[in-house]
DNA sequence: TTAGGGTTAG
């Protein structure tokens, strides 16, 4: 409309003119006030009074037809009036109509300059609002006032330029204007210079509270929670009042530092203050609270607030949707709808997240259709790798890649998210090459995130020495003592088979929390030293560390693998006793597993039938996966029953019933079995065995023979089969699963994908250093028997690492005394 | 007649 009033000549205007009239005779008081302004514009040839025009066209939308017609017919002298116009649309939130008009201000003053960067600062859109500045300073005759720093202190991107413009400042000597000053102190903490802005801030002629809060925000904005504490410290010695922002700008520090008591004395004083009516406090505190895990405060404010804005309600959303709750936060979502509040993109944020937690694949597809259209995904990063993060997290990791591949500008996180999600959903190898590919980005720095996202990765396949060189990095970022990084190095190192380096990382890192205690008890559990995991489980009690579910499920596992089941059995019974922790199902899983690979497959039945919550598939395929090694069908075929009522599709439950049948020749009921699988669709899961060599992971298939030296590979296995024979090795038939000859039944054991490992160990690493290799499933019976057998031959030590735990092979014995 | 410092995020 304004482009085609800019367009029309003045006979078109003055036929437009009784139109517009006639449009807003229907109104009364605003129509009089237009009425006599624009039969005054009509008539007399002078500029219109703009504040009554304003006030008149605003209640009829009318502003910009008559802002047309007032710029072409040149009845706007005065640049203030134009100005104001540029105003208008800014408070609009119309940037492109402010510039228009800017654009059309021939007589433009500083004024006019000042008013287009901070309409450009409000909307966010920084470089324009820095070239704006610029060209106020190079093009325009005019100097800048006390009025165009502050906006263009906020807009800079860089510390030069920030810089430059405090040498404009002191030129112009605005240096202790007191909005100017807090500008610079603000820009200054922003790029880590908070010496310099303390510097300034002690200088200070005269402060308000604006230059205290400036102070506290950039401490904050920089990461100096302890500092911004120190502030807020000084500042009431000095008897300065918090204002609303004071109190808005330091709880997010006090959450982010983990500081309840402050956290509460703030809101206190807010209270006491009459602060609380606040929407930026209460909102603050909201968040504090939900970080705090305080859902009940969080709740609280938010029920008592008498007006709630977009960010009031994305709060109490996020706060559920972190807090483990998604069926509420997705319920305040609906009621923030029904008082007729648009979502925003943050809303969509906490609902991709909430999708993802309410495994809800079919609404993931409408949250991604939703912010497309609303063009938010290729204008803003976070959600967009929220959306990358929602289809991760569901395992639609496709399509994770595909909005990935999309994303116009991709950040650490991007990178990190997505080599999450493979790594999450056991896709190693393709974490691992993404992690490569994002090597390749010069422009993308990795960071904390990102090495804990692929160093799971790296010991999941076992690629040790690729995993010590992010160690290497990690230490020279000085991120060793990160607990996240930390403990998931201690993980890499053990399941590495490196367990002095865990334990020594392990005494290296902070040890409050019971995350590294976790992984390094996990660690000795599947190495089968259980009474070392309990020895490490009476040095945290010892060192005051509260043990948590995860603590249990370790220290369980670890009881379980090492045959301890009088100590399994203690700690069930303390962990509800003294910890109250109420055991979960994988609590559950490992009591059955105690019981079962020890051997007491009746117990493991009884103590199922005892629980108080319906048995899930792990219970039962623990049941069946001892009734496997133990060789009793009667039993695995009942928890197979109640196996695949629960859970018919995985494929895995499928081949350990067969193996039982297998295991005593019962092949009609293999048959069955197979062919059951079969008609569900279901495929057995290839096994596989992984080797690295020379900073080179090697993977073998069963039977595979597309390795460049398979040859190589058969020779040696032939060679050392005969060897082995003689030493009174006699192969085990019952862990082939076909029903085939004995010459094919050893052919086959001799070429299961462990033993192919061990073979490429053994021709392409020195005499007698030690192999390790990675098997995906269980090791099977036979083919441990074997590597003994090896270890013995070729006098080396072999460490086998399967999906149950580690056998550790040397001298003709395997560490884990045959019990596994 | 324009300005500072403020709440939510992957």
């Amino acid at each position: 409309m304004f482009r085609l009033a800019l367009s029309c000549n003045d006979r078109q205007i003055s036929k437009f003119l009784p139109l517009l009239r006639a449009h807003c005779s229907v109104l009364s008081a605003a129509t009089n006030a237009l009425q006599i302004t624009s039969e005054g514009f009509e008539n007399e040839n002078r500029e219109i009074d703009f504040d009554v025009l304003f006030q008149s066209c605003n209640k009829l939308h009318l502003v910009k037809p008559l802002h047309g017609l007032l710029v072409v017919s040149g009845k706007i002298k005065s640049v203030f009036t134009s100005t104001k116009l540029v105003n208008y649309y800014a408070n609009l939130g119309d940037v492109s109509f402010s510039r228009h008009t800017f654009d059309h201000i021939s007589n433009k003053n500083v004024y006019t300059w000042n008013s287009m960067i901070s309409a450009y600062v409000r909307i966010g859109h920084f470089s324009e609002a820095v070239d704006c500045f610029s060209k106020l300073l190079l093009t325009s005759n005019l100097q800048p006032d006390f009025y165009t720093f502050p906006p263009a202190l906020k807009a800079c991107g860089n510390l030069i330029d920030g810089k430059k413009i405090h040498c404009s400042v002191l030129k112009l000597g605005f240096e202790w204007d007191v909005f100017v000053a807090a500008s610079l102190l603000h820009m200054y903490c922003r790029f880590g210079l908070a010496d310099i802005a303390r510097k300034l801030f002690d200088d200070m002629p005269v402060r308000d509270n604006g230059s205290w809060n400036a102070m506290i925000s950039g401490y904050c904005q920089s990461g100096n929670a302890v500092e911004a504490l120190g502030v807020l410290h000084e500042m009431r010695l000095e008897g300065v009042n918090l204002d609303p922002i004071t109190v808005a700008s330091i709880l997010p520090v006090c959450a982010q530092s983990d500081d309840i008591i402050s956290g509460l004395l703030i809101h206190l004083y807010v209270i006491k203050h009459g602060l609380e009516f606040e929407l930026f406090v209460s909102n603050a505190l909201i968040n504090m609270y939900a970080k705090f895990g305080i859902l009940g405060h969080a709740l609280k404010v938010f029920d008592e607030m008498a007006v709630r804005d977009v960010v009031s309600w994305n709060s109490i959303i996020a706060a559920y949707e972190q807090n483990d709750d998604p069926i509420t936060a997705h319920a305040f979502l609906t009621k923030m709808q029904r008082v007729g509040l648009q979502p925003d993109l943050l809303t969509l944020v906490s609902l991709a997240s909430i999708v993802s937690q309410l495994n809800d694949r079919r609404n993931s597809r409408s949250v991604h259709g939703f912010v497309m259209r609303r063009g938010w995904l290729m204008g803003d990063i976070v959600i967009g790798n929220a959306v990358v993060d929602m289809y991760a997290k569901l395992g639609v990791i496709d399509s994770a890649r595909a909005v990935f591949e999309e994303l116009p500008v991709k950040d650490v996180i991007s990178w990190n998210t997505l080599i999450t999600g493979y790594a999450q959903n056991g896709l190693s190898s393709e974490a691992i090459e993404v992690y490569q590919l994002m090597e390749e980005c010069s422009e993308i720095i990795p960071n904390q995130g990102t090495w804990v996202s692929i160093i799971p990765a790296y010991s999941h396949v076992g690629a040790l020495q690729q995993g010590m060189k992010i160690h290497g990095r990690v230490i020279k970022n000085c991120l060793y003592l990160d607990i996240f990084v930390g403990t998931c190095l201690i993980d890499m190192y053990g399941k590495c088979g490196r367990i002095d380096d865990a334990m020594y990382l392990f005494y290296q890192v902070p040890r409050k929390s019971p995350v590294p205690w976790n992984a390094i008890i996990s660690c000795h559990g599947v190495h089968g030293h259980g009474s070392k995991a309990l020895n490490l489980f009476r040095e945290m009690l010892h060192e005051g560390v509260k043990p948590d579910h995860v603590t249990f499920v370790s220290l369980l596992s670890a009881c379980s693998h090492s045959g301890l089941v009088t100590e399994g059995q203690q700690c069930f019974h303390v962990m509800q006793k003294e910890y109250g922790i109420k055991p979960n199902l994988k609590h559950y899983g490992c009591v059955v597993d105690l019981f079962g690979r020890a051997g007491h497959l009746e117990m493991a039945y009884d103590f199922i039938k005892s629980m108080p919550v319906r048995p899930d598939a792990c219970i039962w395929g623990a049941l069946l996966g001892a009734c496997r090694i133990h060789g009793n069908m009667e039993l695995g075929a009942l928890a197979s029953d109640q196996l695949f009522e629960v859970d018919s599709e995985n494929v895995g439950y499928y081949v350990l019933i067969s193996n039982i049948y297998a295991n005593v020749g019962k092949w009609e009921r293999v048959g069955k079995v197979r062919s059951l699988a079969r008609d569900r669709g279901l495929k057995k899961t290839p096994g596989w065995s992984s080797i690295e060599v020379n900073n080179k992971v090697d993977v073998f298939y069963t039977g595979n023979r597309t390795h460049p030296r398979y040859e190589e590979i058969y020779d040696q296995l032939r060679n050392l089969t005969a060897k082995m024979k003689s030493l009174g090795y006699i192969p085990d038939y019952s862990f082939v699963l076909q029903d085939v000859e004995d010459d094919e039944k050893e052919h086959i054991l001799t070429s299961h994908s462990e033993r192919l490992a061990i073979a490429f160990g053994i021709i392409s690493t020195p005499p007698k250093t030690p192999i390790q290799i990675f098997k995906n499933l269980r090791v099977c019976g036979d083919c441990h028997n074997a590597t003994k057998f090896i270890s013995q031959i070729t006098e080396r030590e072999i460490i086998v690492r399967d999906s149950n735990r580690f056998h550790h092979f040397k001298d003709g014995v395997c560490s884990c005394g045959d019990y596994w």
